[in-house]
DNA sequence: CGATTTACTGAGGTTACCTCATCATGAGGG
DNA sequence: CCCTCATGATGAGGTAACCTCAGTAAATCG
């Protein structure tokens, strides 16, 4: 029985997982309105922010996606005039996904508005608990990407 | 530039919590594979298990999804045998979902399978992890949807 | 008894992925 | 140099888990 209990606590532990990160997406989504992209289009960017112009490869390894994926998201981010696609000079099968100027802008107030979405949202937690869950979300991360 | 670490670390939170919640979905999948159940439908299941039968709206509340998705989820079941739809004797514009006999073996079945699941994924974090994670998981619940 | 509300469902859309097949190009071996 | 194989991207098509909006039938309320 107290087993049981124990297990329901921990499927528990996975609804609250599913749940918890459901509304953050949807507050992404809210924060991310004004400039018409999805959190996962936001997170490309970043990507391109952090890395410079990448391979549509290289932007998949970085998303943890499948590379087909990643042209799903570079088609977006293009279409919406934030990235352009180039040839790689070194091989004529690759293509290069950079940010435009307007890409640039975007991002960076996109950078501003979830670094406040972000902190509403663990606004509720101490730095402790903001600690403890970084810590054992990483934890979590580990174990199963390793 | 503390703050721009704080932020940065927040909204590596936000990406964090993606990953592990899809990690744990993916591996939900493939827990329930054997059964031909999704994550989504299974949760469906528990609530059946745990209330008996209730009105489709109902359930719609206790899965925390719109009405019309619950009626998604219950057409998959029924398709696969695993619930049957009733009318409500008390309200015939309402309808009942029940599981039948073989929704509840699958349920069990699956309730063990789960939990194993679980057990094997949350298996990283000691006790109190486990309990900080939960709490945590809770108070960030409580603020979004209060 | 008419008006409003409630319970469900059809139609169609979205996000964020996936696999498989295809096509062009690059790289290595004979 | 050509042939084969690997690699980079993409077209086609699919999935899970939602959503909204509009419609129908039944209940309830004034």
């Amino acid at each position: 029985m107290q087993e049981q209990e124990e297990w329901g606590r921990q499927e528990s532990l996975s609804d609250s997982f599913r749940a918890v990160s459901r509304r953050l997406r949807i507050q992404s989504q809210k924060a991310l309105a004004p400039w018409d992209v999805t959190p996962g289009q936001a997170r490309a960017l970043g990507v391109l922010s952090r890395h410079g112009p990448v391979r549509l490869g290289t932007l998949s390894e970085h998303l943890r996606i499948a590379a087909r994926s990643a042209t799903e998201v570079a088609d977006a981010l293009e279409m919406r005039g934030l990235v352009d696609r180039r040839a790689d000079p070194t091989d004529r099968r690759a293509t290069l996904i950079a940010l435009t100027p307007r890409g640039e802008e975007v991002t960076t107030a996109i950078r501003a508005a979830r670094g406040v979405e972000a902190e509403e949202f663990f606004a509720r937690l101490d730095a402790d608990d903001r600690a403890a869950l970084a810590r054992i979300l990483d934890a979590l991360l580990d174990q199963s990407s390793g």
